[in-house]
DNA sequence: CTCTTGTATGCAATCGATTGCACTCCTATA
DNA sequence: TATAGGAGTGCAATCGATTGCATACAAGAG
């Protein structure tokens, strides 16, 4: 049926009209040069031959691929999925398509990664695997592709970013803690390098003394990487020193899954012995045992308004500016949490 | 340093010789066509200029995009990340871009997808959304489009699959809960308009029989979809028959987790009162109130798999063998069930 | 020493769109 | 009634690769 391509020669042809005169007509930024009645005989035409353009035509003339680069951690980690729907459905509707990939918090890969974007051309980048000093950042900018961070952003500011705002939802939660009875919350703190990780350590610290809580620095244990198992590791390490604490903050919610295995293992009881909170409130996460209290971030929207972001960058040719935008996030409070 | 991109021509205009002998130098194919002093000349300074061959330009005149569709139903479904992580990581290797999009399970955007695969001219498809008897089918094979299908099927086996042996996981499952001496499960089974829930299902009436068990039609109870409010209203309805069951088989976990929900709001204990499975364990289904009890199927390489066949016949000009390739399942005995 | 055969390279057309420029009418304006 | 100006359309170059064909030269066979 569609088989034998059709162009838009064979289009032309048909009304009788130049290639040019049709290109023209379909595309909405040309078709006032273009007389009214043979726009239409155009458009008819067009879809009575199921003419479709061909999108390598265009991008090797025009120079824009019509695609975007969307480059996380990984994939099966759930909370990226939310995000990338956000930014698919932003981008899609304005006829962008999305190449997903995974660095696997891989230095070496995501060069690679980054090295197969350009190779691809792509038009813009979203990036969800800043560090707070990113080495590869000279990289990602060295084409002059605009560029959109999400949910990590750079110590410097110095490039465009959509993310939570960590400080505020620390913030809810030790709040909600000390509510409860707690005075002596751990932070089993997320990697340093990474500014979620940072920010939300630092609020850790900034809200305890805004409480007039007294920090221990025993009970500050930072985590090499968001995943089940560092925060199995950390909370074992912290059960090991025999401290005093009732609570604990868990960089995010896959630490504090972490987190259950090694209280568990221990004998402890949560929330009876501790109480633990988690960041993201990732799918899923309220069927967990005990459901986590946790501080969940809008995953759609940051995506959804990252390509916002980025498509206004697209469009106006490189707008430099700088600008950092915070979406609120909200305390979900479930059965991980108990009066001390 | 790399804005003013690089062409053949430049790399051929910098080594002496014509583009065409550059083009003929940098593929492997016909790199036997040049002198070999030439060759390593050519590709020096295409290292050193940094070229890159320009995707668009290859794609117009050899009329391959090195692009593959992967449609599935729902990226945040935990089930799919691992299966497109497969995907990617063999396809690749050779070169070609996974783009991935979602259904919702609409049959409409179904359509607007495929559309738009189709008009990014994609190099072949990998569907996860096939219905039994797929209505869009034929559609799909108009451009003749290499297709692979995904851990669904469809019954005429048209079409090359990779899918689960789902008979012999149920096996598995329900010779496990007659081993713990339930007599009667229930089977809470997923739409049986597509292969799994269908497959799953027969499965369930063979393996039951075939252990001398009675079947009780009314504790047969199918789900519209494969979700967890699904598995939630089957439970319910279930529960509302008033009828003995000491063990049900969930369409797969997030039936089961449903099913979960329904218990505990109906003040049952899992698996103290009835003993419940799952199919696919995803990713923290371990994680679980309580651990379920699933059948593991090999999400990555089930993904992976379909990528090579995918890639095969792509490779050998459609070879139109309509080869079904079932990989094995495994029984994950976990918290969710016990004796009877 | 000629003729065939083969190998390495250049030439130029091509893929399917976009777009600056030139050309033709037609209509207001002086 | 010239004429400038504008609107609508066609022409042809172009984006950056691939590839069939022509050509040039070398080597081996008779």
């Amino acid at each position: 049926m569609t088989q034998g391509r059709v162009t838009l020669r064979d289009v032309a042809h048909h009304v009788g009209v130049h290639p040019s005169t049709v290109s023209r007509a379909l595309n909405p930024e040309t078709r006032h040069m273009v007389t009214g009645e043979i726009a239409t005989k155009v458009e008819h035409a067009a879809q009575l031959r199921g003419y479709r353009p061909n999108p390598m035509a265009y991008s090797l003339k025009t120079n824009r691929s019509l695609t975007v680069g969307v480059i996380i951690p990984d994939l099966t980690n759930p909370l990226f999925p939310p995000i990338i729907r956000g930014i698919e459905d932003v981008l899609g509707k304005r006829g962008y398509t999305a190449v997903i990939a995974n660095t696997d918090n891989d230095f070496d890969r995501e060069e690679l990664i980054l090295d197969r974007m350009r190779a691809r051309r792509v038009d813009g980048l979203i990036l969800a695997t800043a560090r707070r000093d990113d080495p590869l950042l000279a990289e990602y900018r060295a084409d002059g592709v605009p560029l959109v961070l999400v949910n990590r952003d750079v110590d410097d500011h110095s490039i465009r970013s959509v993310i939570n705002d960590d400080a505020e939802g620390i913030r809810l939660a030790i709040e909600q803690l000390t509510g409860l009875g707690h005075r002596w919350s751990a932070d089993i703190a997320g990697p340093q390098a990474l500014s979620t990780g940072f920010q939300r350590h630092q609020a850790y610290r900034e809200t305890m003394a805004a409480q007039g809580l007294d920090i221990d620095d025993e009970l500050i244990i930072f985590c090499d990487a968001y995943s089940v198992a560092a925060g199995y590791r950390a909370m074992s390490e912290l059960l090991a020193k025999q401290r005093n604490f009732t609570a604990s903050l868990a960089g995010n919610d896959l630490i504090a899954l972490g987190c259950y295995d090694a209280l568990r293992e221990a004998g402890l009881s949560c929330p009876d012995d501790v109480s633990v909170v988690g960041f993201n409130d990732m799918p899923f996460i309220d069927k967990m045992a005990p459901p986590l209290t946790t501080v969940r971030i809008p995953h759609y929207d940051i995506g959804a308004e990252a390509a916002r972001v980025l498509l206004s960058e697209m469009d106006n040719g490189e707008e430099l500016s700088d600008e950092q935008i915070r979406l609120p996030c909200e305390l979900i409070i479930r059965g991980s949490t108990a009066k001390a």
